[in-house]
DNA sequence: TGCGTCGTTGTTGTATACAACAGATCGGAA
DNA sequence: TTCCGATCTGTTGTATACAACAACGACGCA
């Protein structure tokens, strides 16, 4: 118990949301975490904040607070800077990573062959995959943000490796950044690593396309224009 | 007033952060903000919580709120990441300004020019015009995201244009940069951004090689990163 | 039947009080 | 003089209570 409850809490959200076990568009009752931890109102308040902040629930006032359920359009959006962090990530990895770098990606990457035929492992391991490129980075602000973005986009990813034969198309494209990076080839890595990301969001778009159209999404990132 | 209190003190302390009334390294008393705004800590504490989640405060558990003071490594990471970002939404205008966009950015442009020979009055219409590109990117994560890390890098910005012959060269860049996106070129637009960032970040590190020694000295990390 | 209004109810925002913890300071002993 | 420890103080974390507000539903009126 060194840590602050409220911390705890946020944490704990966190990866309920990032693992899938609160879901998109579902509520969440603070009175309900509270009693869940044995708390008051308050820390569990400041946890939704921080979570607001970090863009996985959107809290709309007055009307209660929703894991973030993110429109075709806020999606897009993510997704086109995620491919670009994800990108610059791989460019960096190609002029830094040193030999210990190197090798966690080499290790991820096994971990994924090993995964591929069980979709909840692989996206584990995927996960590990890509966090260990935004490491080898080496600008501990970027890998920051990266993970941020990272979070918020998992619980959409997760359904597109459902697809059929979406991991083995991944993991070849693994292999290819992955070997592009050992090879030092900058252009290479950042272009397979746009792709690699890319190809995630257009297949979330053909995704919402068909089912989509039911549920009204909830405005997320917020523009103001 | 129309706005809860927590967040009139959050862009209130934002602002005195960007505008340079508080500096990075300064102590910062909730009890003192409080009596202030006639409030009680709980906003206060809301307030600083929301503004440490986006970079500009740290706080220093059980020693004291902070408006953040980055090292080297840490300015380093921030600019390198800020001038991608900055490409990126050049690059995405290039594609995506529509006539009112490219309007937006030569008013910008002009009201640079106009503003010369005033430092303050530059600081502001650069930020000002950069904030115009942004926008022209039609993207809506990136433009929040984007603002909030030009945010956390005003403070540091705001002295380089005191140096003799830099707020000419800005102009320079802005009008190559203004013009290669009127132009679509987009490649031509990302570069001179990217420059035009990293300037600064040099700029910067110029600057702290000189003063810093006494402070801090900073040894890794600063080589071709 | 449609619309406007009013009350209810749930949610949020704020105030206040208290407890726990860590840093800092001071004093004493080796 | 230096090191160690105890106390003291300031800061943070949490609990609780209350007030204000807006959304929702029900009711009445046109």
């Amino acid at each position: 118990m060194t840590l602050p409850t409220a911390q705890r809490i946020r944490l704990a959200l966190e990866n309920a949301i990032v693992d899938g076990r609160l879901t998109p568009g579902q509520q969440i009752d603070p009175d309900q975490v509270a009693r869940d931890y044995g708390c008051s109102r308050t820390p569990v308040r400041e946890a939704l904040q921080a979570l607001e902040a970090s863009g996985l629930l959107i809290v709309q006032p007055k009307r209660g607070t929703f894991v973030a359920k993110l429109g075709v359009p806020e999606l897009m959006d993510r997704f086109e800077l995620m491919a670009e962090l994800e990108s610059f990530c791989a460019r960096l990895a190609c002029r830094r990573a040193d030999a210990d770098d190197l090798a966690r990606i080499d290790t991820a990457l096994t971990a994924c062959e090993g995964a591929r035929h069980d979709p909840d492992r692989y996206y584990a391991e995927n996960t590990a995959f890509h966090q260990a490129i935004y490491r080898a980075a080496h600008n501990a602000f970027l890998e920051t943000e990266t993970l941020r973005l990272q979070a918020i986009l998992q619980p959409y990813r997760r359904r597109q490796l459902q697809s059929p034969g979406r991991v083995a198309n991944s993991l070849a494209e693994h292999r290819q950044i992955a070997a592009a990076i050992a090879a030092s080839d900058a252009d290479g890595a950042a272009r397979a690593m746009t792709d690699h990301v890319l190809v995630q969001g257009e297949r979330f778009r053909d995704l919402v396309a068909v089912v989509g159209s039911l549920s009204r999404p909830q405005a997320g990132g917020v523009a103001l224009r």
